[in-house]
DNA sequence: GCGATTTTGTGAATGCCTTCACAAGGGCGT
DNA sequence: ACGCCCTTGTGAAGGCATTCACAAAATCGC
């Protein structure tokens, strides 16, 4: 299994606000809470095959992780272990739960229903683990006013309305990449804080809103990048002073088609 | 935007073999393959829109990163920059391109064609970014035999057939969690190197072989938890010696039920 | 009771990644 | 031809994250 530390677009400009919060006992780090979830997944799993306690060497197997990283996460929840037995696995779902913040069973908006959104609809995997599918969005006519899973498709034009109406907080956004920033806006000004993209484009935001992206193609193209090296070939060498493009690069090409900045809100 | 390290099965126990290729030129740092994906997108929009040359500044924007990640980044592939200048767009995309190892228009499988491996199936940026769907593979006999996208949907039995006759070394995973690790098994007795799993369960491979797991729950969980720490909610406070399970957490209990560990194939 | 055994929780060490800051390089105007 | 200005490429520093290794805690057998 390859390291997957994956900041396909880590910003990491603001992670710091990390100590004013209420309940500051000790700062989780980033990379523990992306943990903590397959950690909640592993005890669910345990917890339905009636297992009552489990050390941190069996719980790290079944999160893929060694066991001694397993417990230096936990501990940044609390000491909920005893030593020479484990951890009960109701209590440290139950903790992790609370720690994700996933007890108020979030209301969670949809936009874009093409094939993947469609897909993310029916994806019993959010309803299980702590999310309410609350609104559906799309922008194409033909699609507003079906029905899908139990609830009505509404016109982007509505997202504001149905946005503050749902109390909701995340958004997941699975439009083409055309559309995505100007959903994201839609979104932003609604009130979203937390956005899951699945567009393939980056999505400018301001400070206060979380933004993860998912990017199917990256994930396959790091994998591509690892199965080449696995094969040793070696057609990927450097250019060297090889000549590639058209003209011989000089600045002169700069001024005359100038370079389109993406627009960086502050 | 959040920082998004996301380990979110970092293991990091086989990170090592990265020094023995065939192309030594100094290490790709795996942070730094993972961006490389960004980049190329950013690059390949900046081509179509007849930008010839881009900066550091210009560029780093575009993928959301600062800028001297961006270098640090590219340096890592050889100089192709013009100092005073910038990147040439064209070489620069052809270059990450071949880093990646994208000029060999892999062929993929896809395993499982249930909602969401439909709309895989359909995503047209496999496509356009290198990717070729050789197979669509599934279980369910409604399935096999049909067409789809162009392709004759094959029996999970004829696995192995298929990925070798294809020549394929990179498998896409969208199976329901129970059957995932069946299905990894067969896919690496078959050949496969590289796995994309959409299942949420942790795959057990050899240590030949790459895993990448996208966790749809999981992502949104990890969204939640800012989200909740923004909003400065103080219910998620530690349990203290507050009893919560049924007895009181004992070695008896550990011993009664014994734990199942979850196989670690060495 | 008490020592053997198990397993947690955590300081310390290590390594990776990011960020800073600036020297080196290259074109351009005059 | 020369000096100015811009931008790259990269040592060095700093910050996180992972791993190590062990003391502390708790149970169990006798």
């Amino acid at each position: 299994m390859i390291a997957q530390p994956d900041p396909l677009n880590a910003v990491g400009e603001d992670a710091d606000q990390r100590s004013v919060t209420a309940t500051d006992q000790r700062a989780i780090p980033e990379a523990t809470v992306a943990r903590l979830a397959t950690y909640l997944r592993a005890l669910i799993g345990m917890g339905e095959l009636g297992v009552a306690t489990v050390s941190s060497e069996s719980l790290a197997a079944a999160a893929g992780v060694n066991s001694a990283k397993l417990r230096k996460d936990l501990s940044y929840l609390g000491s909920y272990g005893v030593r020479g037995v484990g951890y009960d696995v109701s209590v440290l779902t139950e903790q992790i739960h609370k720690t994700l913040g996933l007890h108020q069973n979030r209301a969670v908006a949809l936009i874009g229903l093409g094939h993947l959104g469609q897909a993310l609809a029916g994806y019993a995997g959010f309803a299980s683990r702590g999310f309410r599918i609350a609104a559906l969005i799309d922008a194409h006519p033909a699609l507003v006013g079906t029905r899908l899973r139990g609830l009505t498709v509404q016109h982007v034009d509505q997202l504001d309305e149905v946005v503050k109406r749902e109390n909701i907080a995340i958004a997941v956004v699975a439009v083409p990449a055309s559309a995505a920033q100007d959903v994201c806006d839609r979104l932003v000004a609604a009130g979203v804080t937390s956005i899951l993209n699945f567009a393939p484009t980056v999505l400018t935001v301001p400070p206060h809103v979380d933004v993860r992206k998912v990017d199917l193609a990256a994930e396959l193209q790091i994998l591509s990048f690892h199965d080449n090296r696995k094969a040793g070939r070696a057609d990927c060498l450097p250019l060297s002073a090889q000549q590639v493009g058209g003209q011989p690069l000089s600045a002169e090409s700069l001024r005359a088609k100038p370079i389109r900045k993406v627009a960086v809100v502050p």
